[in-house]
DNA sequence: TCCCTGGATTGATGAACGTCTAAGCAGAGC
DNA sequence: GCTCTGCTTAGACGTTCATCAATCCAGGGA
């Protein structure tokens, strides 16, 4: 993509305020972002908290597919953006597939928010 | 396989397993999906981040476009966007122009990612 | 073995997104 | 008033995304 503007970057002052502190936010950028994009849809938002919430902790796609209005293979793609963005995973089991949170991805975007949310009060 | 009328949701049961319990993200999935949607690009993450960061809580956006290799009009359309999902507040004093964080929409987003993180472990 | 079912993948299409250039608007200084 | 600077808005263009129909693959049962 575009991309033609090789600007050193903080080197321009134009004297209205002090100098920018460094980010809070490290080079963990795109991840992050891969992974707030892939919770950006209702539809995967919501395929999410059904898994999350679910007692025994994982979910067949049978069970998720009817809940939506929207057709079989969009929910399989929605899972695959989520399962590629590594908030869920999933197994096969016989005839059916097993989908399951990853917490440790959830509690890592989870950070994020709350770091500046907390420094920012 | 015809199925794309508007189905109760929940009244089909494969046998698979048992039935799913009730959502944890309510219907506020919209706003939220928003939310998470204007996170979702690394230039929005890393705004928001300088944002949080600085020390007076506020950034003049002289201070904000260097930062970055893409055009002003284009770091305004970000902020832009990011305003319009709530998740930060803007104000003109004179010449410039300053944006700061609006911690309670970052909490709300922070939360709705902590508790099914917490539920499935 | 063959057939049926559950689910993923592929390819196509219309909508949304990110970026740019050009133009417009609001303050500050002369 | 005039002009300059800082920032936003408008319009255009190429890319990415969400969705569907059709197809394919894996397991289970007769």
């Amino acid at each position: 993509m575009s991309k033609q503007l090789p600007v050193p970057a903080g080197t321009e002052d134009s004297g209205c305020c002090p100098p920018l502190a460094q980010e809070s936010i490290p080079a963990s950028d795109a991840a992050a972002a891969a992974g707030f994009k892939a919770l950006g849809d209702p539809i995967r938002l919501q395929l999410l908290s059904l898994i999350a919430s679910h007692a025994g902790g994982e979910v067949c796609v049978c069970e998720l597919t009817p809940r939506f209005e929207v057709s079989g293979p969009t929910i399989s793609h929605h899972l695959k953006v989520l399962r590629q963005a590594g908030l869920i995973d999933c197994e096969r089991r016989g005839t059916w597939v097993y989908y399951w949170i990853v917490p440790a991805m959830l509690a890592r975007l989870a950070d994020l928010l709350s770091a500046p949310a907390a420094a920012s009060v």
